[in-house]
DNA sequence: TCCTTTGCATTGCAGTTGCAACGTAAACGC
DNA sequence: GCGTTTACGTTGCAACTGCAATGCAAAGGA
C-alpha cells in the first residue's frame, strides 16, 4: 500500500469547507473551486476524493442529518437515565432548532438542501423512512406523556405529526428572523402544553 | 409616445416562465437564457424587462406571495359572509398548504426563495412585517374561537406562532413526499381541536 | 531496484453564466 | 419628413462552471 491517508477525514474537511460556504452564500456558490479555496486545498484534491460534485452534494446532505442526529444524543444522553417523556420530548425539538449561531449555520445548509431535494424526488425518498421512524417514536413518547386518563384524547400519531412540523416550521421562521429563539421555545412549549396537559409546577 | 407595451403582463409572463423552471428545476436552473427560452422569447427581452438577474429574481419573489395571497383571500371569500373562527383559520391554513400539484409547484418555489432568502438577510427583512400581521390576525381568530371560559388556558400569541409553524412545517414535509395530504389535513385539525376544543358534531 | 498504487497539483476544454454593447424597427410629437 | 423614444434582437465577452487528462512524487511490495 502506498501513502496511506485518511478517507474519512478528509473528506470530512471537505463538506466541512462545503458547509461554511453553503450555510454563508447558499448552494448555488457550492462549487469545486469555491470549496476547495475553503477548505485550502487545491480543486485537483477535492476532485480526488469525489468524482462529481453531486458526490459531494449527497456526501455533505449525510453529514448535515449526521450532525444533527449527534447534537440530539448528546442533548439527550445528558438527561439522565429516565428522564419524563416531556423532557425527552423537548429536549430533542428544541435541540433541532437553530438557537445559536452554530445551528443556525447549520440550518441554513438544511434548509438549502431541503429546496436542492425537492426538485430531486429520488434523494428526498432517501429520507422517508428516517422521518416515519421519527415520527412514530414521538407518538410513543407523546402517549406515554398524556396525563392518567386522557389517553385517546387525541390521535398519538396525528399529534406526532403536527409536532414535528412545529419544530420543522419555527426553525424556517427562526433561520428568517421573524421571531427571537425566546419566543420559539415558548411557541414549543404552548404546543407540549396543549399535548400532555401544563407543566407540573416545580 | 413610441410603441407602447403593458409593462407589467410583460412583467408577468416572463415571471411565469421562471417559476415554471424553479419549480421543475430549482433557482440555480434560473439563468436568462433559461427563462428566456420557457418563455418562447429572447433573453434580450428579459433583460429589456430585468435589467440585473437579481431584479427578476426578487420580482419573482413579490409573485410568489401575491399569489398566495390571492389564493388565500379567494378561499376565504368562498366562505361567506360570517364563517366562525374556527372555518376562516382552517381554510386559510389548508389553502396555504400544497394540497394539489399547482400548489406544490408554487411551494417548490417558495421553498426554493425560503433558502435563497437566508443568505441575503436584507431580502428577508422586508418580509418580517407581513409574518408580524398574519401571526396577529391569527392570534385574535385563536381568542376569538376558544370556548367560553377557555380563555387564557393558552396564550394566543404563542399560540399563534406554533399554528402558523405547524402550517410551515406541515407544507415541507408534504413538499418532501413525507406523507399523503390527508395526514397534513388531519394533522392540522388535530391541532385546531387543541386550541379550540374538539369540533362539535353537525 | 523497479514497479505499481495512491495522493495530489496543474492544465485544458467545452459549456454556461450575467451583462454590456450595438443594432434596428416601430410608434409618436413636431 | 425628422428626431426621439421605446421595444426588442443579436452578438460578444470575461468570468465561471464541472470534469477529463496529464503529470509527478511518495510509499510501499516484489
Amino acid at each position: 500500500m502506498p501513502k496511506r491517508v485518511d478517507h474519512r477525514e478528509r473528506r470530512a474537511l471537505i463538506a466541512d469547507a462545503l458547509m461554511r460556504v453553503a450555510a454563508e452564500q447558499g448552494l448555488e456558490a457550492v462549487s469545486l473551486r469555491h470549496v476547495a479555496a475553503a477548505a485550502g486545498v487545491s480543486s485537483g484534491m477535492v476532485q480526488h476524493y469525489f468524482r462529481t460534485r453531486d458526490e459531494m452534494m449527497t456526501f455533505a446532505l449525510a453529514v448535515v442529518r449526521e450532525r444533527n442526529e449527534a447534537r440530539v444524543t448528546r442533548a439527550v444522553a445528558a438527561l439522565g437515565a429516565t428522564p419524563t417523556p416531556r423532557a425527552l420530548l423537548r429536549t430533542m425539538l428544541a435541540e433541532l432548532l437553530p438557537l445559536d449561531e452554530e445551528r443556525r449555520a447549520d440550518g441554513r445548509v438544511a434548509l438549502a438542501f431541503l429546496a436542492y431535494t425537492a426538485v430531486r424526488p429520488a434523494v428526498a425518498a432517501a429520507l422517508h423512512d428516517e422521518t416515519a421512524a421519527l415520527l412514530g417514536f414521538i407518538a410513543g413518547l407523546i402517549r406515554a406523556g398524556q396525563p392518567a386518563g386522557a389517553e385517546g384524547r387525541v390521535d398519538a400519531e396525528r399529534a406526532a405529526v403536527g409536532l414535528l412540523a412545529v419544530m420543522e416550521g419555527l426553525g424556517i421562521y427562526l433561520l428568517g428572523g421573524h421571531y427571537p429563539p425566546e419566543t420559539a421555545l415558548a411557541a414549543l412549549d404552548t404546543q407540549l402544553d396543549l399535548l400532555l396537559g401544563p407543566e407540573q409546577a416545580a
